[in-house]
DNA sequence: CTACATCCTCAAGTAACTTGAGGTTCAAGC
DNA sequence: GCTTGAACCTCAAGTTACTTGAGGATGTAG
């Protein structure tokens, strides 16, 4: 129980300080203890759970999204089974999210590669990007398995 | 050239109108023309402007990052070095996305597989997530600032 | 020619923070 | 013991990137 002020807490799990007040305020944080001097003080529990919270939110998550999973998780009388479906319909949007993520690498890796190659210094907006990166998307907002063909740029 | 209406354009981009009218009021998309009644006209060129910009924007490049990349391709007098130098920029930022997204996945993953395999139906809190999501972070700080908002594909 | 979807503008609202002002508290050095 | 500078506190206002809503004009199918 490392007794860590928010600075510290802050640094480990690469949120900002205001930040994590704000979490608290809106009650996705637990109320932190205080010190004598009335200044906040966390322990390894916090850290986890900080870090649980940021690594969705990067992700996309909403505040909402992620209220739901730390309550799940910390309440003593949720089913596992009603947290393994939400778990599961983050999977299937985080795995929606690879996908096209590497859609979007491929297409800015070829870009730079046929710039290495072709137009070294030379005069660019002929450049292939715009073609290369906006390439018919995969139909719908893509939540269930966008598949990618030769033909739609994904590739 | 096929003169869509916003609501077409709205619909081969997976974006939806009003957000079309606010990236032409703060120009990230050229101010469209306009028929009889005043209705805006779109072409391909802006189907594939605005794909762009939605891709870009999906995976948490700001506004301001976006809008120079678009300056880039657009402009005649860009030299194809600094595009290419700009992309290479993106792509880094893209990959350390991919790597940190990757991970979540995994994480994920785990703790469905676990949940099925071991805790079907009981009292779920001690299920593994928070150790398993929560376990140090690769030191990759979050390059890109992206951001959560109902568009942007954050279900 | 009449519904009814789609479009227009403008204003206000929202999410998730960030920044700033003005004031305490703590840890180090003298 | 005293000071000084970094880190902390609260509260309010600002920012980004949209979304929603009101109130009205336009386009199109039957």
């Amino acid at each position: 129980m490392s007794n860590l002020k928010i600075g510290a807490l802050a640094k480990q799990t690469g949120t900002n300080a205001p930040t994590i007040r704000y979490y608290e305020e809106i009650g996705l944080l637990r109320s932190a203890g205080r010190q004598a001097g009335n200044q906040r003080v966390y322990s390894d529990a916090d850290v986890k759970s900080l870090t649980l919270i940021r690594r969705c939110r990067e992700f996309g998550f909403s505040i909402d999204q992620v209220r739901s999973l730390v309550a799940l998780v910390q309440d003593p009388a949720s089913s596992c089974l009603h947290a393994r479906d939400l778990a599961q319909e983050h999977l299937v949007a985080v795995r929606a999210k690879l996908a096209e993520l590497k859609a979007l690498e491929r297409s800015i890796a070829a870009f730079v590669a046929s710039c290495d190659a072709s137009c070294a210094g030379g005069p660019g907006p002929d450049c292939v990007i715009l073609d290369d990166l906006s390439k018919g998307r995969t139909q719908t907002r893509n939540t269930s398995g966008g598949r990618c063909s030769k033909t739609n740029g994904c590739s």
